[in-house]
DNA sequence: TCATGGTAAGTAAGTCTTCACTCACCTAAA
DNA sequence: TTTAGGTGAGTGAAGACTTACTTACCATGA
């Protein structure tokens, strides 16, 4: 009995966090949205067993059923996890009212080229989109036509302005964003090395965009804008 | 014995074309290829089995495994079939040595948007790319390398030519393609609706991104550029 | 200050299905 | 009669999901 005891205490060490302890069920949950988010975006939905989800967080498999009645329901709780973009559009907020072009268009495009840290976020977009998950559209609802929408209003109030040649706003915003996010899936997803900093090609890309974009008052030299 | 063999005839009339006839081992191959392509850029690779492929050609799964020895076999093949694109960089060649901007920018958008038919190439290809198979690199540098590089080409001849304004060649070229790619995957692969066709979207495209890059003459008034 | 029992966290060891791949055999045609 | 196209019926491994069970925690009353 005493040694059934220590060798129990060595097993079921397994299932604890650092000090031991039992986990709450709402810190689990959590810790296997997290752990499965990156296998997802790693290996796509199909490319991942529930047993690795359970081997990520370091318990059996049978809890993850536990919490998630189902592989699925598990991916649905990811996909509703992530959808939360609001917080770029305060911080844009000031450069818009100002008419600020050249922040407005820097800003959204760093906004979803901060390096390293959401590339889950991208590589489990493409896969939802791919795999076809009835979620998927959900997902890129909320999560990214917002950009593409802020961005075409934005434009189509300089047009209104005058200060944008009449282009078709929408058109334009994913035009640009376009040129961002592809920028990403070349380097994240296909690892095409880029030779620049992220900085330096966001300020290209503004550049050459807003150059495309502004109406330039007669007589003005374009190449006042020259690059770097 | 003798109702076994009426069974047999029923069954083995599986295997034929449309004449009855058995087909050659070279057709057979690219019947599989054909099929497993399409089926791997709907569902992907982990997500399409090898008794679906055989299914969609009619013939048993064994057969596939005479002609592949594996699943990955087959993917390499169809991967290896799919590079080739020396076609379009003939075509444009002309309007490359006329120097007409327009045109060669519009030919290399107006290539890969060519509606409908190869959609599932871009998704084999994502496909490829996320779920990380060593052929992916090969087949993105044979097949899509080829555009960005030859783009930049041009883009750096216009800009010793004096015609465009100084900006970094490959980054220009990717931000181009970047923005054609991006419309066909929120199209394709996100089911994105457009309410404009491929033409005026590519004009569009064309015509922003020239505007941004040509280096205008004092006094030229943008709005001449102006759209539709 | 304890037992103590209800409950929530956790597990080992399955079950059932599907999948990639094999094998022994068949048969049309050259 | 050989050979190349073709097959049914497997096999072992792996994957999603169950089941029956074991703790640890904590609130409650004696």
């Amino acid at each position: 009995m005493s040694e059934d005891l220590l060798t129990m205490k060595k097993q079921t060490a397994e299932g604890r966090d650092e000090n031991g302890q039992r986990v709450s069920a709402g810190d689990r949950q959590a810790s296997l949205i997290a752990a499965a988010a990156s296998l997802f975006a790693a290996k796509g939905f199909n490319g991942t067993t529930t047993k690795e989800i359970a081997k990520a967080v370091g318990v059996s498999e049978a809890l993850v059923f536990k919490y998630f009645p189902t592989k699925r329901t598990l991916y649905a709780a990811i996909l509703a996890e992530k959808v939360t973009v609001n917080e770029l559009l305060d911080v844009v907020e000031a450069a818009v009212t100002k008419r600020d072009d050249h922040r407005v268009f820097t800003m959204i495009a760093s906004y979803r080229i901060r390096p390293g840290a959401d590339s889950t976020f991208l590589r489990l977009l493409l896969f939802s989109a791919l795999e076809g998950h009835e979620l998927s559209e959900l997902f890129f609802g909320k999560h990214h036509k917002v950009f593409y929408d802020y961005l075409a209003a934005y434009i189509r109030t300089r047009i209104d302005d005058g200060a944008f040649r009449s282009v078709d706003p929408l058109l334009a915003a994913r035009a640009f964003i376009g040129m961002v996010v592809h920028h990403r899936l070349l380097h994240e997803i296909f690892g095409v090395p880029m030779h620049q900093s992220h900085e330096t090609t966001v300020a290209t890309y503004v550049d050459l965009f807003l150059a495309g974009l502004i109406r330039m008052p007669i007589g003005r030299k374009s190449s006042s804008r020259r690059l770097r």
